[in-house]
DNA sequence: TTGTTGGCGATACGCCGACAA
DNA sequence: TTGTCGGCGTATCGCCAACAA
């Protein structure tokens, strides 16, 4: 799936203009060369059918920083949905361009499209074939009709998405007088299969050209598949398979195993209401993880009502902010807030937002929601990456010129074959007693973790652990401001030759770091940069006054995943020899 | 397009007894592991749209040896039709196995089906909702009708090759009395999409359960584009590009280019009437081509009627047998026979069959349609391959033990760069000043031909010159029985390591063997045994009584199909420097 | 201003026997 | 035996104003 690819024949490219008013005014199109975050938990969410199978590179990075190498604006040929095409390339954090050239490459073109979306009521869907036409549709979006006529009456020639066009008959009539299409109508209606729910979206071009657009409701329960309404009647048919609108789970998997591999991969994304964005600016990004997220901070969210007519503004309380601290998607800013909305009955299930999905309303921290913090200064510079690119994200709590100082050590787990020596091709014992050695002999051994795994494909792994600490406050062992990332790499040995295979890659902090603070580019070890992270390892280690309990536990937990990444990756466990 | 490939999700795998029905008895499939010769010209003639473009390579081959690697049964989703997805391996001639063992492989499962296929009358398609049920059919298909009862009336279930399942009435009133489809049939024309001409197949295995398929009609004009009935009605949408039924120019050409390199490859073919195989079993194809065709030989067909209620079984005579001798797919047997059918009225779109297609009704030649052929003795041994391996096919007015003579010469174009040495990179000049010498001192030169390519790829060419003699016949040399083929290699050197990229051969034949001995396997040259020839062309040549005139005029052809073939990869002609 | 309802005319659907090939 | 036709009862379509929210 080489991003250069062409415009996937079966879908028809469609006027940007047009896309946009189908999609609704609050999408937003990245536009090409722009950077951005994937967030594969975003995507999955869109998938429809069983989840994806993905991989523990995969759960272990839940953001990919990028940069949009094309974009598709297509329609869907059946649904008549619109949707978009992203092509991505995974950068480096460095990599990253600090490009804010065309943050309002929104500049509207020439000729302006006015367009109105109606929720199709029951009547308009189902019965005597007639559509009402709100006054300031027919006002704003029609051509002028004769009022002088009896009845004032003319036919709209609307042409959809996919270039059809289709006739409707407009009236003006009943007591009291109102606008109505007839004739053609419902011919419309049975085509596009549209039910009560479903939006119709009239457009008028500067010309008065005229277009209409579809946007379909999602009936939960059905995630996309061709159910409900798309099922030939009285046809146990599959009929499935077809380039249909939905996202397939093998296509989520896929692209989230390519994205985590550094590999360009392409993303489908329908946009509806109520669906977040998966890939989202890296401004955006930046901006909203650049506050320190606590309990109690204010935060309003503005979404777009359903027929698109104007947008709304809710109000709300964070009630906790916390991403996974093990586990997959672990420090994962995906929905790390949850709020309480102070419109209640509305937008219960977007309990879980995502911090670049709000703003700050008022900053007052009604109490903080994590008992064994300790208050540090909160120094919420923007932090972006500085010359060296070595960090790019802020760290709450930490000032970029702290941010600097921390640096990776390198350490191995043991991992021999198990019992005699080669007793078994490919026969690993995998045991925890990890040792970290460095100036300030503090050394830990983790007894909780003990394991056989029979590795039928790779012969060696390495573990890089990355340790990061600020020195400018001198506080106690067991508090200590701290931060740790580990990363795995499985090396796969054929022959003579050797090459890396896999890098599964975590990352823990100490616990006084808020959790937003988790966020942090993959540890992207080689062979190259180890050996110099390796020599920067005894002045950095000079600077640590780790908890050992607190990296006992980091360490403990990390094996624990490696467990399962190894199970995972078709390791086996066995007894203990 | 790997031949173990997974059964294609998006169609299903159909009952191999009711695969059989719905194509019809007079369709033959292929068992996994048999020999099949492939003929991309019968491929091409079923692909639809604009005609594939084939590369040089692929016309050169007119036929290809393969195994059959794996068969899928399947039904198009969309149409309803059956057909088959075919795996095959190309093979060397001379690893053909020689199998005979599952000829009569088409043992009948232990419980038959029945089946009754009737051509939707336009009353059945278009009208009132009904169809005539003719009495065979609701006699021998259908479950037996209370007649007491008034009237006789029975609701069928009825199974379609998805799966899905269907009720029709069936009553049996009128007068005079018959058997009709009452309600459930117009459902079924509609959501099939049924017009007249279209066959439904009703089907009943041993258990009385009930089975019904479709054939569709071929609208000439229409090669299966999504045209017809199958555009949405007043959409302009182009809706194409789906898993639709029909054969893409572009799927011919793939499958036509994988095979001719010796790639695995995979076919679709859809049984239809009048459509012929293209992937034909291997003893089919060597006993018909063992047989020396000629003008005046006395064929019968035998042909499905269009209801497959029976077979028919014409007779015709063979007005010529000629595959052609130059130009793309020379040497090809695919529709070599011009018959003149008795019932001229019919199969006047089938007067070229293929020999593989009729059997020999008479023998009585009426008159040699090659004038200038001398008759020579015609020994029609089976001839498949020997334990060389070497020539596989029989050539009419070549014993066996004769062909074991026919040895290669090699000789290569003077192929130097234009004007001045190293003047521009890989511009080259070819000249047909191609000059051949053997120990009879025969040397011809052809000074036709002359013409400079600009050679953007490749910068080798060798061509290689096959000699076959008869020594049996001791012949004036204007009328030598001879064989000669060519092969023409395009060799890219991409820095230092040269690799083979292309073979183009063809061959050309003595004017006294009859055109079905130009059948020959490609010629197929490497290195290594170029060699290995070159030591056995002098006693080769030492036998050889060439026709001076003949053997320029194949050579000036074969330079000129090489003209041909530089042109179309991409070679320009450019003025003689 | 606009969603829903029921009336009601027009059309198309679909079952039927008559008739003929 | 079976293809086609016209009859005709019925279901649905689709346009409409009345009425209500």
């Amino acid at each position: 799936m080489p991003p250069p690819r062409p415009p996937a024949a079966e879908f028809r490219h469609v006027d940007l203009r047009i896309w946009r008013a189908c999609a609704g005014s609050s999408v937003r199109l990245p536009t090409v060369n722009s950077s951005v975050y994937y967030f594969p938990q975003g995507h999955v969410e869109q998938s429809c059918g069983s989840a994806p199978l993905l991989s523990p590179l995969v759960l272990s990075r839940p953001f990919i920083p990028c940069v949009i190498s094309d974009v598709h604006c297509l329609a869907d040929p059946k649904t008549d949905e619109v949707f978009v095409e992203l092509f991505l390339v995974p950068v480096e954090p460095s990599r990253l361009p600090n490009q804010f050239l065309d943050i309002n490459a929104e500049v509207d073109d020439s000729d302006k499209i006015v367009s109105f979306a109606k929720i199709l009521t029951p009547s308009d869907a189902n019965n005597g074939g007639g559509f009402s036409v709100p006054r300031f549709c027919a006002d704003s979006i029609f051509p002028p009709l004769d009022y002088n006529a009896e009845p004032p009456v003319q036919t709209l020639s609307v042409t959809d998405v996919h270039g059809g066009t289709w006739e409707f008959r407009h009236i003006y009539r009943g007591t009291p007088r109102r606008h109505i299409l007839t004739t053609g109508w419902s011919k419309f209606v049975n085509q596009k299969k549209l039910i009560a729910g479903d939006s119709v979206v009239f457009m008028r071009d500067g010309n008065g050209k005229m277009f209409i657009g579809v946007r379909r409701v999602m009936k939960k329960g059905d995630s996309g598949g061709d159910s409900g309404r798309w099922r030939e009647p009285s046809d146990g048919g599959s009929m499935k398979g077809e380039g249909r609108g939905r996202l397939t789970a093998e296509a989520v998997a896929e692209a989230a195993e390519r994205a985590a591999k550094g590999l360009p991969f392409k993303v489908v994304y329908y946009p509806r209401p109520g669906w977040t964005d998966f890939v989202v600016r890296a401004e955006f990004v930046e901006a909203a993880l650049s506050i320190c997220w606590t309990g109690g901070i204010r935060v309003k969210m503005t979404v777009e009502t359903e027929d698109s007519s104007k947008m709304s503004c809710f109000q709300g309380t964070v009630i906790s902010a916390a991403s996974p601290d093990s586990g997959p998607w672990i420090g994962s800013p995906w929905r790390m807030l949850l709020v309480a909305w102070d419109d209640s009955d509305v937008l219960q299930n977007a309990r879980r937002v995502s911090p670049w999905r709000v703003e700050i309303a008022s900053s007052l921290p009604l109490h903080s929601s994590f008992p064994l913090a300790k208050k540090s200064k909160l120094s919420q510079e923007s932090g972006l990456a500085d010359a060296e690119g070595e960090i790019f994200f802020p760290m709450a709590g930490l000032t970029n010129s702290t941010m600097r100082h921390m640096n990776p050590s390198l350490l191995n787990y043991n991992c021999f074959p198990a019992g005699m020596q080669g007793a078994r091709q490919n026969h690993f014992h995998i045991q925890g007693s990890t040792n970290y050695l460095s100036e300030n002999n503090l050394m830990m051994s983790t007894d909780s973790f003990s394991s056989n795994y029979w590795l039928p494909k790779f012969n060696r792994i390495s573990t890089e652990l990355n340790i990061g600490s600020s020195q400018s406050d001198n506080l106690s062992p067991d508090s200590q401001s701290s931060m740790v990332s580990f990363g795995t790499e499985f090396t796969e040995n054929a022959g003579c030759s050797s090459s890396k295979v896999g890098v599964s890659s975590f990352q823990l902090f100490g616990q006084i770091i808020h959790p937003v603070g988790s966020i942090f580019g993959n540890v992207g070890s080689t062979e190259d940069d180890t050996g110099k992270r390796c020599d920067e390892a005894t002045s950095s280690a000079r600077e640590l006054q780790l908890s050992k309990a607190f990296l006992c536990e980091c360490i403990h937990a990390h094996i624990m995943q490696m467990s399962n990444c190894l199970g995972n990756l078709g390791w086996q466990e066995v007894e203990p020899s």
